[in-house]
DNA sequence: CGCTAAACTAGACAGCGTCAAGATAATCTG
DNA sequence: CAGATTATCTTGACGCTGTCTAGTTTAGCG
């Protein structure tokens, strides 16, 4: 949150978008404005667009850090082989409404309707976010043949099902819908087991 | 839209919503201001203020009025009785997601963090919203007691991630972020398959 | 008819994103 | 090294937003 002292910046176009995050994750959304960050950073209030053609820009780039920093997670405990594939389902549930509980500001952006609805995430948020789509439905593929999901269905589908899941549970808890989120974990067994209904020889060994 | 030709209006509460909807669900959110609903109906900028404490109370008015509107479309389904429940399901499903389709904003509304995030929902709404939630957990109870779902689940916890999964589904839709809506049937199809899986007998039935 | 209270208006304020035009400084070129 | 180019930053302005305060109009009621 450093202030400037020379007439140029020197990293400006870093310095924004970490103080945005920081606004972002700590005030919410609505504390973000070009202008407050170019006051926090000690520069003029049009500055930001020499670095960022709109406010839309800075806020797909933010995304996209989020993006790869989610992606990392997820491949951690994916490729984790060691524990059994049941055991690694549901951990990976439990991560993924995990990360949007505790970032819920940055989930919001990153899988909210500011940057997808009418199109308006760049072409290098969308470079970062469709292949982590991507990899949801070779993950849901891999599960089916380990026979934890069922296998009848086409993994594009499958996956658009599962995520979904997740992404409904996540947004109803960051969203303010369930008032209580005490039952988080809870919600994520669940959520485990109806994916797995039909592997109750596995279920137990996963729990 | 009509414009007022004497000082009061005579009834400006209503003529208010009926403007504001209208303009949400044909023009988007971002298009619904107080100001331009002022001018919309020949009234002054500060008009609304009598009717309404602020812009929250107004749109927590019209996601009242949604929810009324969906309470009666799930009642109507689900208690179809004539139809198998296993039909019954697979109808509610699809006709959460296509209400979710067809009435995007008004969804976003209702279901979003506009009005719930920070406790912002007016009681009027809460009062309308709540039973609506809890008679989501009703059908989930009688969908386990037919056997369609797992019945060793709490039936709060069970609709949680049901409720998520429709939510998710819908929300991935409406904002964007599944850009190709055109297999929604299929979707929700794999939804029912989903949460159904151990009844082969009656899927075929349902199906 | 007169009074009260509800309904409505005009003016103002602070905030926002962003455009245009000009100033400054670092960098590249001859 | 000198000069030109270009990236970077600034000031000023515009139109938009929600909402507050103070004052005006009118409907309804005793």
């Amino acid at each position: 949150m450093r202030i400037k002292e020379s007439y140029h910046h020197g990293d400006l176009r870093s310095a924004l978008i970490i103080a945005a995050t920081h606004r972002l994750e700590n005030l919410g959304i609505e504390e973000l404005s070009l202008r407050k960050l170019a006051e926090d950073l000690g520069v003029s209030r049009t500055a930001p667009y020499h670095h960022f053609k709109d406010k839309n820009a800075l806020l797909s780039a933010i995304a996209a850090s989020g993006f790869e920093e989610w992606k990392a997670i997820a491949t951690n405990i994916f490729e984790h082989s060691t524990d059994p594939a049941p055991v690694r389902l549901r951990a990976f549930i439990h991560a993924y409404i995990g990360y949007a509980a505790k970032h819920p500001q940055l989930y919001d952006l990153m899988f909210g309707r500011t940057l997808w609805q009418h199109n308006e995430a760049s072409q290098g948020l969308k470079d970062v976010a469709f292949p982590t789509f991507q990899y949801q439905v070779e993950m849901t593929r891999y599960w089916q043949q380990q026979g934890l999901l069922p296998a009848s269905t086409e993994a594009l589908r499958l996956a658009q099902v599962t995520w979904g899941t997740l992404h409904g549970i996540a947004r109803l808890v960051i969203d303010g819908v369930y008032a209580n989120s005490a039952h988080i974990e809870d919600i994520c067994d669940t959520a485990a087991d109806l994916f797995m209904q039909r592997c109750d020889f596995v279920d137990n060994v996963a729990k």
